[in-house]
DNA sequence: TGCAAGCATATTGTATCCAATTGACGTTTT
DNA sequence: AAAACGTCAATTGGATACAATATGCTTGCA
């Protein structure tokens, strides 16, 4: 049946199903190739399928999902090479905040940070989506950092799609972020020295699609039917 | 009264009211700050306000448009500050372009750019508009040869928005780009000088944005204000 | 005559309704 | 019995209808 979601009438509906959805895609609530009716999705929130319709119209434009004609909506599953490109551009992206934020960190900034890398560490190891979720908010706390709404934006997106690769692809989620690193980042940026931060970001995203098997493999019509083919064998 | 506008039924009415809107955004016929009713687009384009409105956050979402609850879409019209966002993030995006172009320019690449620049340089001088939009394809062509979607989505859209606001703000549209620094760049990525490349290109859209006038001032409330100076003076 | 409050209109936000496409199941035919 | 065809339920694409909010104008009052 559900009932109406938003507490203050602040944002649109659209707005509030739009962040449950992606909220729920992230935590993997929703798992990637997963269908998503309309209908289903505004009974649950207790709205119509309008306003569902528009959620779904900017999520897709997010990469969360991927609509096709008169098929519907379904928890975007993105193949090795799509995976590798969102990678390509997040190492793209980041590298570019470092060298934005090196010259004009602001003031409180390391703060700010290294309060965040505190609450890491706290619950490293214990509450597992928790610590991905910080993990995940750190890389956005830093592209905030440079004041520059325009990339903070593209930075959180590809981050949020790093995570749902990671969920399909990751051998094990391991925290997904190796919280020290984190603080040498913070480390070679106060040092002013952006050459030493990018190498270890580098290095960090480097292990990170590692660990999601993006490096070896491409996307072949081999390597896609090689998982079907104990069907076959006889 | 309006006819339908789908010749092939290949992509959905959403895209075909997106793709013209943002054409008309991209050409100025549609201008900064003008307003949007729903039903006028509608009207005009043969379709219902629940396409127009699936359109608009499409649109809102690449940065062309501007919704304010209750209020409706207006093209959008970028402060100086955000105008300097966006230019900020374009600089980054293409030297990424560069560095990732250098080592991997796919064959054929080279061709298909200098056959781009001849066919500015034929149409240099003469048809503004033309020239404005070959300028800003040759940036895009850049990036889809990186071979990765994700990127060169998201040079569009900074290439596009980049071209609204030199609208709102240019002095000059002065075509927007030196074709021969096209030339140039081309050269130094095929010589593998990536710290060259980036070079150019960073003189290159810092010529642009200069032309802009995005440099001097800020957004401050008395430069606003000061426009507004001469209607209440006495 | 100038300002404010209230009504009217226009436009947006949301829900419902109709048409068109899809996928599945059952039937028929070879 | 297997394959192809046709019908049917389910769901999406799109349009219309209704409710809520903002804008503009008129009118009343100081």
């Amino acid at each position: 049946m559900g009932r109406h979601i938003m507490s203050e009438d602040k944002t649109t509906l659209t707005d509030a199903v739009h962040d449950l959805l992606k909220k729920a895609i992230i935590e993997q609530g929703l798992k990637p190739g997963m269908r998503l009716p309309e209908d289903t999705v505004g009974e649950q929130f207790g709205v119509s399928r309008t306003i569902v319709r528009h959620a779904f119209v900017r999520l897709e434009h997010e990469g969360l999902i991927a609509t096709r004609r008169n098929r519907g909506a379904f928890v975007a599953e993105p193949t090795r090479d799509e995976a590798q490109h969102v990678f390509e551009v997040r190492r793209c992206l980041e590298n570019d905040v470092i060298r934005l934020l090196c010259p004009r960190m602001p003031s409180g900034g390391y703060e700010t940070l290294e309060a965040h890398v505190r609450q890491e560490e706290t619950v490293r190891g214990k509450n597992g989506p928790v610590s991905i979720r910080l993990a995940g908010e750190f890389h956005m706390l830093l592209a905030r950092l440079t004041g520059n709404p325009v990339l903070t934006r593209y930075v959180s997106e590809v981050v949020l799609r790093c995570s749902l690769i990671m969920s399909l692809y990751a051998r094990t989620h391991s925290s997904e972020c190796a919280v020290d690193e984190h603080s040498q980042i913070i480390e070679a940026i106060r040092a002013g020295d952006a050459t030493r931060a990018i190498e270890i970001m580098e290095h960090h995203l480097g292990a990170v699609a590692e660990r999601a098997e993006l490096s070896g493999q491409t996307d072949s019509i081999q390597s896609i039917l090689s998982h079907y083919g104990k069907e076959l064998a006889q």
